[in-house]
DNA sequence: ACCTGAACACCGTTCAAGT
DNA sequence: ACCTGAACACCGTTCAAGT
């Protein structure tokens, strides 16, 4: 990016001997890996409505046209969005005696992913996870849970339930906060003022809401995933009489 | 909408007496509720793609200019959709021996009315179910965790934590199948689709998938939907010690 | 084989103007 | 108080044309 050896923004010098179009030095060809980076890098800073075709154009200096040659569509964009997001996850190789904090490292490793690249999850949706990545990442689970002893059934079951669970929980971590930059603060707000609103609520109308009102700000995010995940993999692994 | 005695088609009759602008009689004000029908039809019909505030004001013969006064924005239009299709949800009366079958129900009717909509799912996420018709939602909900013996604490993530899980599993279910009508049989289609592909792949580079291709098409949706209920149900009423 | 500019049909939203 | 048409800036995608 910061070579002085081609500054890339120079006016061309005078005194040219060659033909401007030679030195116009014809690109290399634009891969559909860096569409795709370029895509993910638009994404994690304007979110999926910021994510135009013509923007992710102009990341790599060129228009939206040039981009559906390699792509084919927006939503093909996506899916390799999707599946890329997928690869990046390390899945650990099977230990047999810890196949319980294997998945759950798993299912940890699946949230800090989903949060750290904006509206994910609004891409994952309708979206059946079969690109390379996502074959490897579910092959490498699926090891995970056959070296803990489940059937193939329940292997098979539990990764599905396992991937449903993770989804459900970061959907509503996924927030709108636009004028923000950090996250953690907000969530705490937004949660005391829920607590807040609900607390002055018409007490015939909503009696548990208000009378629960505190209730709603209980711990944090990542302890409430973790008892979620405890809650799903004690019941898989006792489902499986493992 | 069938009422002979006011056709909406025709053209005016001949020898008009009036003037045509006190003929064209002025419409009764648009309602803010009328919007939203109109915006649930042509969102079950179309999906959230197609819905666009044009498309929505035709439906109203209007342009989409005028929705505008009733709902702000188009964001606003999908707060009130959302509110709406969770207003639509009963929720029985709580009857404390029953709390967990009840639990269970409601989760149940969550999923038939998102899979009722298409795309709720996508217009929930980021918003927070604050609307009146979600206020009596959870507030109920509340009342049958309550009545089932539950902690203030356990009953409130017991409800966030049932919203998650329902979620996260109809997820996978929202597929965009477009040119098909009915759900159920595709669904089968593309899980046998699946396990084809799956069992075709490289058994070197995805021992497991290859080997557990089988178990992707076990079950229907329905049964795996109640697998995951009693399991998060279990470990919660287990976690109260109820 | 790969890229480009211009065009098309479609968005959400604003705004001055009307009743 | 409520509605309207026209306009603005922005989309995804196509396509003829270039190299």
């Amino acid at each position: 990016v910061n070579d002085p050896s081609d500054p890339p923004d120079l006016p061309p010098p005078p005194f040219q001997r060659v033909p401007q179009r030679a030195n116009k030095r014809r690109r290399e060809p634009i891969t559909t890996e860096a569409i795709v980076d370029a895509a993910i890098k638009v994404l994690d800073e304007h979110g999926l409505d910021g994510l135009s075709m013509r923007r992710v154009g102009e990341e790599l200096d060129t228009g939206a046209a040039s981009l559906y040659w390699h792509v084919g569509s927006k939503d093909g964009l996506l899916d390799l969005i999707f599946d890329r997001v997928i690869a990046e996850q390390e899945v650990p190789e099977p230990d047999p005696a810890r196949w319980r904090e294997q998945l759950k490292d798993v299912a940890v490793t699946m949230r800090r992913t989903i949060l750290s690249h904006r509206d994910v999850v609004r891409i994952s949706i309708g979206r059946i996870p079969l690109g390379p990545g996502a074959l490897r990442w579910a092959d490498r689970v699926l090891g995970i849970l056959r070296a803990g002893g489940l059937s193939n059934e329940d292997a098979v079951l539990g990764q599905q339930l396992l991937i449903a669970v993770v989804n459900g929980f970061t959907i509503d971590e996924t927030g709108e906060r636009e004028p923000d930059l950090e996250q953690g603060p907000d969530h705490e707000d937004a949660g005391a003022a829920a607590r807040d609103y609900l607390e002055s609520l018409p007490p015939r109308r909503f009696p548990n809401l208000v009378a629960l009102s505190g209730a709603f700000t209980q711990g944090d995010q990542e302890t409430r995933f973790e008892t979620l995940l405890d809650i799903f993999i004690d019941g898989l692994a006792k489902r499986a009489e493992v």
